[in-house]
DNA sequence: AACTGTGAATGACTTCACAGCC
DNA sequence: GGCTGTGAAGTCATTCACAGTT
């Protein structure tokens, strides 16, 4: 659940190649952040002021010299003998993270997991604002969902200019989802979360992340065939 | 949304070190293979009845080199100057997922995602039934969602051996998910999908996938930031 | 001529292990 | 003594490029 697309970063083509200004983080560990900041953030929230990368990687449910690198890639904020003071790190994770200020989140497709996306507290609590939630059912256009009244998907471009969401995520039938996708991208949107069962394309330049649930349940059905089943053939 | 676990796969202690017989495949081809079933269940239903790896690479989202090597851990299947026959793979790749028997799902947790789940259709056309759903709310128990009366999270251990369930999927809050995945690693079951926001530990030989909703724009607004804000302090 | 299957080359990520600091 | 930060080593994954097959 990944970027599926074949893209080989491209070198950068930079006249002064000599200076290396990105200091890009690794893909791998950015993907590890939000699972520091929770941590962090609980522990905060229990009153908890400093913390060793040994616990804090046992909370995390990684190894403590992997969350010290990965660490290190936002600039030391550890003290050599004592560990981490906890809210400094939080808030330094959140900022890395883009968590400043709620950034406002469109929802396509109102069935059963676009329903249940829209009624998910985790969202507010983790800085996003589900600010709509679009459908091409005239039956579900025009009901109310946790708040936000229902709109066609034909005003999708329309709205995400108004709304000047940052991030779209597709709820919608496989079988919609590219032509979805493509009018998202067309508005300007460059994030993307798509849940529907379908490997998207998009330019290059926009994020994709692809979540599906049917291909979870495979991955771990290979798990249990290799355990009980034979060795393949 | 992987197995979040340090464990580094321990080296075979066998005798005969010599020969290795286990011919397992790279766990982040296994997580490619779902999509290459999606691909090849599509192409198959329109009639199709032959592809090469370019075709299906390019439905899959990934390079053709990749595919070809994910596929050859299968064992040879295509010909050369030919491709691959669609239906004959399409059955290979799913014996390979352990999906020749529907399996039985467990769903603990009937709020509004476990509710989503257990309706989402995509399980029953993947491979899978939900054949329990649970709860710890009396409000809930003894309701019907999708065909399945909801029984009371007391009774998981008894339900999961009774029904034989093969994976459980976590969809209750944070502060319970770790109570209900002992209860479910002691009833035996060793394929677990979590989407309660914490990091689970399981004991070495259980399977634990982790999807978080929070993560995934997190990871997005990482993306988002790293274009328009500043790079990094 | 077209296309697979795969060793070899490259690249990415993880873990080790220790110098440096508190 | 305890713990971080990080180069170096090791492991794993992707891509290349071509020999082999139809």
């Amino acid at each position: 659940m990944t970027a599926p697309q074949p893209e080989p970063r491209p070198a950068v083509p930079g006249l002064d190649d000599v200076v290396e200004i990105r200091r890009s983080m690794p893909q791998a560990s950015v993907e590890r952040l939000p699972g520091y900041l929770r941590v962090l953030t609980e522990l905060s929230s229990h009153g908890v002021t400093s913390a060793s990368s040994q616990q804090l990687a046992e909370l995390a449910g990684v190894g403590p010299a992997q969350l010290r690198k990965d660490l290190s890639h936002l600039g030391s904020h550890g003290r050599r003998g004592v560990g981490y003071d906890v809210d400094t790190l939080r808030e330094r994770v959140q900022t890395a993270l883009g968590l400043v200020v709620e950034l406002p989140v469109a929802i396509v497709g109102a069935g059963n997991l676009g329903h249940a996306l829209a009624n998910y507290s985790g969202f507010g609590a983790r800085g996003f604002t589900v600010v709509a939630l679009l459908d091409a059912s005239p039956a579900l256009v025009g009901t109310e969902v946790a708040g936000v009244v229902v709109e066609d998907v034909a005003r999708l471009a329309e709205v995400v200019r108004d709304l000047e969401v940052a991030i779209v995520v597709i709820a919608t039938p496989g079988d919609q989802a590219q032509r979805v996708c493509d009018v998202v991208v067309g508005a300007g949107v460059r994030e993307i979360l798509n849940f529907a069962p379908r490997a998207l394309h998009v330019p290059e330049g926009v994020e994709l992340r692809s979540v599906d649930l049917g291909s979870e349940l495979q991955i771990l059905a290979f798990h249990s065939r290799e355990r009980s089943g034979r060795p393949q053939v």
